[in-house]
DNA sequence: TCTCCACAGGAAATTGGGGGTT
DNA sequence: AACCCCCAATTTCCTGTGGAGA
């Protein structure tokens, strides 16, 4: 039996290595410094008994947004306690509301915890104007400078008046300065021109890590969560030196991997530290190149694996037809046949048989998850034109993945044993 | 080169379900 | 309970189109 000793070998702090923000937070971000010394300006009036100026921040996941932010306003508002300054911060998540009249709602809720403690229930079933006034209301009674943080305000979609409304607060006992931040750069663009104007007076854009960075970051990472790890390096440059349990190349090709896709910072960590566990769970003393490969592909199947999961039975049942066609060596295969084998699902499993034009948008998102690929061919005179779809993703991933819907576990099954008889 | 047509897919209308208020 | 509003999914309506065959 394994024993809980052998962890110890490798981790010093295995957080260290986790990508979530809640598990584990840097203290500092050295890669951002340049942003976080823009937001400082912006907010630097508060120190001066002004009104904080507006700012919208920029930047794909995992570049340290929200961290940052947090970061600066904890030492702002740290500040501010030691110095008898006046100051509230307010955090909303805008991720799961998807209209500016829940994240309403939630900024109420959380201005009242300022004054009622925790606890307080959302304001349900008030119109939209009274909710504003209701949240400037708080804000009065709060007084001083009041920090309002919006993060991932993305996830409101076309609704956007609360950016609208907040920024227009006139009030008279307290000042008001709000953070927006977004993952989504095309948001920018669809805002309304009156809250760009106002809201993106100041504009912090967080562009992706390059590979360097990502080193840099990966290593001060592992030097935390790994034993005898240890890494040479000024504040400019960390290189490996004598790592315990680190091939000298495993996070240089961490850092390329993620930076080759998104920059994502927390990808290069989820990278790292399910090389480690590879590493770990093979029995191996250290972790290679090979190690970092293997989990990739892991990942990448993973992440096929649940975005296959995470469809409905609906889209689930179109991906069938294209596998099954896969299977059978019919790929590409014309939108007419594969609804054809649609119409036979549906009876099969007795599912709601749509119409020709859904089924095509069935497919088509299938096409933009990346699980199929699309071509137009024309099929000649009289005969007009089709689409073509082939898979993208291996036929096991796909039925293993589909039969762990239950209802179509079954149908699943039978094309993949009609598929071994027909080879025999 | 032009034609022809079955399919492609955007726009608008419809449906259906969940939330709320009165 | 009756009603309204909102949203997303689906259907209906419609115009656009590739390229083999005339």
């Amino acid at each position: 039996m394994r024993t809980f000793d052998e962890a110890d070998k490798l981790y010093d702090d295995i957080d260290a290595l986790e990508p979530d923000t809640e598990t584990y937070r840097p203290k500092d971000l050295p890669e951002r410094e340049d942003e976080l010394d823009e937001l400082h300006s912006a907010l630097e009036p508060i120190a001066r008994g002004g009104t904080p100026r507006d700012v919208l921040i920029y930047g794909p996941t995992g570049q340290g947004k929200t961290h940052g932010v947090k970061l600066k306003t904890d030492q702002l508002q740290e500040w501010a306690d030691r110095n008898d300054v006046d100051l509230t911060t307010v955090n909303v998540q805008c991720k799961g509301s998807d209209k500016s009249y829940n994240v309403l709602t939630l900024l109420v809720k959380q201005l009242r915890e300022v004054r009622f403690g925790p606890g307080v229930d959302k304001p349900v079933g008030h119109q939209r104007k009274t909710l504003v006034e209701m949240a400037f209301e708080e804000m009065e009674e709060i007084g001083g400078t009041i920090l309002v943080v919006l993060d991932e305000i993305d996830a409101i979609g076309e609704d956007d008046y609360i950016l609208y409304e907040l920024p227009r607060a006139n009030l008279d006992d307290a000042k008001l300065g709000v953070i927006g931040i977004t993952n989504d750069l095309q948001f920018r663009d669809n805002l309304d021109a009156d809250v760009r104007s106002s809201l993106g007076k100041r504009e912090i854009t967080f562009h992706p890590y390059d590979a360097n960075q990502l080193k840099n970051i990966l290593a001060r990472r592992a030097v935390k969560a790994l034993r005898d790890t240890e890494f040479e390096g000024s504040e400019e440059k960390f290189t490996a030196l004598e790592s315990g349990v680190l091939k000298d190349d495993v996070i240089p090709l961490c850092a390329a991997f993620a930076a080759q896709d998104t920059g994502d910072a927390r990808q290069g960590l989820r990278l790292l530290s399910r090389s480690v566990e590879l590493s770990k769970k093979e029995n191996d003393e250290i972790v290679t190149e090979s190690h970092v490969r293997k989990a990739k592909a892991g990942i990448e199947r993973d992440r096929v694996g649940q975005s296959i999961r995470a469809e409905t039975t609906q889209r689930k049942l179109a991906l069938l037809t294209v596998v099954e066609a896969a299977e059978n060596g019919e790929t590409p295969a014309e939108t007419s046949d594969l609804y054809e084998k649609y119409s036979d699902y549906c009876e099969a499993i007795d599912a709601d048989n749509y119409i020709d034009h859904t089924f095509r948008e069935k497919l088509n998102d299938l096409e933009h998850s990346g699980l199929l690929e699309k071509n137009r061919t024309g099929r000649g005179h009289g005969k007009g034109m089709t689409n073509t779809y082939d898979l993208q993703v291996s036929t096991e991933t796909a039925f293993e993945n589909l039969s762990a819907d239950g209802r179509l576990s079954k149908l699943v099954e039978n094309i993949r044993s009609d598929r071994r008889q027909s080879t025999l």
